[in-house]
DNA sequence: CACTCGTGCTTCGAAGTCGAAGCATGTTGC
DNA sequence: GCAACATGCTTCGACTTCGAAGCACGAGTG
C-alpha cells in the first residue's frame, strides 16, 4: 500500500516516510467508509444527510441559538451551502431563523421541539453503527489515545487559518491587476 | 462538547459513551479541516481535486491498469460518479481507458506519463501540507498507534458489507412486492 | 445453440455544493 | 454626521455527485 513506488522517489529532501503515508490513508479510507455507512443510516431512519445530522448536533449541544458563522465555521461547510441546507431545514420544521437583537444582520438559528425529537429518535442508532464500525476493532486504551490524538490535531488545525486566510479582501492583493 | 447534554439521556440500554462519542466528533471534525486544506493545495498545485488525487495515487500504485470497479471500490465512490470523474482526467489526458482484453466489458484504466509526471509534481506538497498539519502535533508513538488503529478500523469496515449488501438483486428481497 | 441470469459500465435527471457577486447592516475615522 | 471599510448572510451560475434505469458482454443451463 505503499503510494511510493521505489523507483519514483529520491528526489528533494523532505522525502516521504511511507508510515506516516500509510497511516494517513487508511485514515481517510477510514473515514470515508465510516461516513458512507452512516449516511445511509441517517437516511433510512431519520431522512436526514450527514450534514443535517451535525447541524442539529451542533444545535442540540448549544442550548441555546447559533449564528450561520458559528455553524458554518463548526461544521466545515460553504455559507453558500449552510443556506441552502437551513432553509431545507426550516422547511421540515426543525429548526427556525430569526435576526438577532444585537447584529441585526446575524441570522439567529434556533433548534424547534420536532428538530430536538428527531435528533434524540435518531442519535441511538448512529451511535449503534459507528461504535459498531468504528470501536468494535479498538480497545479501550485505542478509543483513549485516539480521542486524545484528535483532540490534539483538531486544535493544531483550529489554530492555523480556520478557512481561508484571505476571506474577503486584502490589504495587499496576491497579484496586483496587471493594467489597473 | 458532550452533545449528549444530560436531561435528554436515560432512555434504551445501549448508553451513549461521551468518550467515544468525543473521539468520534474529534476524529470526523480534524479529517474534515484536513481534507479542506488539501483540497485547496492541490488544486492549487495541480488542478486537481482530492478524488481526481486519489484516482492517480490509486493507479500510481497499482503498476499496472485497474478497472473501474476497482477504482470505484477503493476510493469509496459512486459509479456513475466515477464515471464523470474518469471522463475528466481521460479529456485532461492524464488516463487512458481501455475495454479489456478478459473482459470485454471492463473498462481498464491506464495512468499516463502525463498523469504519471503530475502525481509526482504534486505529492511531494501534499505529503507536506499533511504533514504539516495531521503530524505535527502527533509524537511518533501517536504515528504508530494512529496507523495501527486505522489498519484495524479499516479492515474491519471492508469485512462489512462494503457498499451496498443489496448491489442489483436479491434472493430474499426485503420487502415482498405485494402484488406479483 | 437459445435462453436466462449476472456483471461492468454509462447515461440521465435530480439534488447538493461551492465561490463570486450582491445586498444590508455595523463600525471606524474625520 | 457621513463616507469608507468591514461583516453576515443570501442569490446566482457552474460543477459535482448520486441512484435508478439502460445497454452490452459473459456465464450457466436445458
Amino acid at each position: 500500500m505503499s503510494a511510493t513506488h521505489p523507483d519514483a522517489g529520491a528526489d528533494d529532501g523532505e522525502a516521504l516516510d511511507p508510515q506516516e503515508l500509510g497511516a494517513y490513508f487508511m485514515l481517510m479510507e477510514a473515514v470515508s467508509l465510516l461516513q458512507h455507512q452512516v449516511e445511509q443510516q441517517l437516511r433510512a431512519e431519520g431522512d436526514l444527510s450527514y450534514v443535517q445530522f451535525q447541524l442539529l448536533a451542533r444545535l442540540a449541544d448549544a442550548q441555546g441559538p447559533l449564528t450561520m458563522t458559528q455553524l458554518a465555521d463548526g461544521v466545515v461547510y460553504s455559507r453558500s451551502g449552510l443556506t441552502y441546507q437551513a432553509g431545507l431545514l426550516e422547511k421540515a420544521g426543525l429548526i427556525t431563523r430569526a435576526p438577532g437583537r444585537d447584529d441585526e444582520r446575524a441570522t439567529l438559528v434556533t433548534i424547534t421541539e420536532d428538530g430536538l425529537a428527531l435528533f434524540g429518535r435518531v442519535l441511538p442508532g448512529h451511535v449503534r453503527g459507528v461504535r459498531r464500525l468504528l470501536f468494535d476493532p479498538m480497545s479501550g486504551d485505542d478509543l483513549h489515545h485516539l480521542g486524545d490524538i484528535m483532540t490534539r490535531v483538531r486544535d493544531h488545525m483550529r489554530t492555523q487559518p480556520p478557512r481561508s486566510a484571505a476571506p474577503r479582501k486584502r490589504r495587499t492583493p496576491p497579484e496586483a491587476p496587471a493594467a489597473p
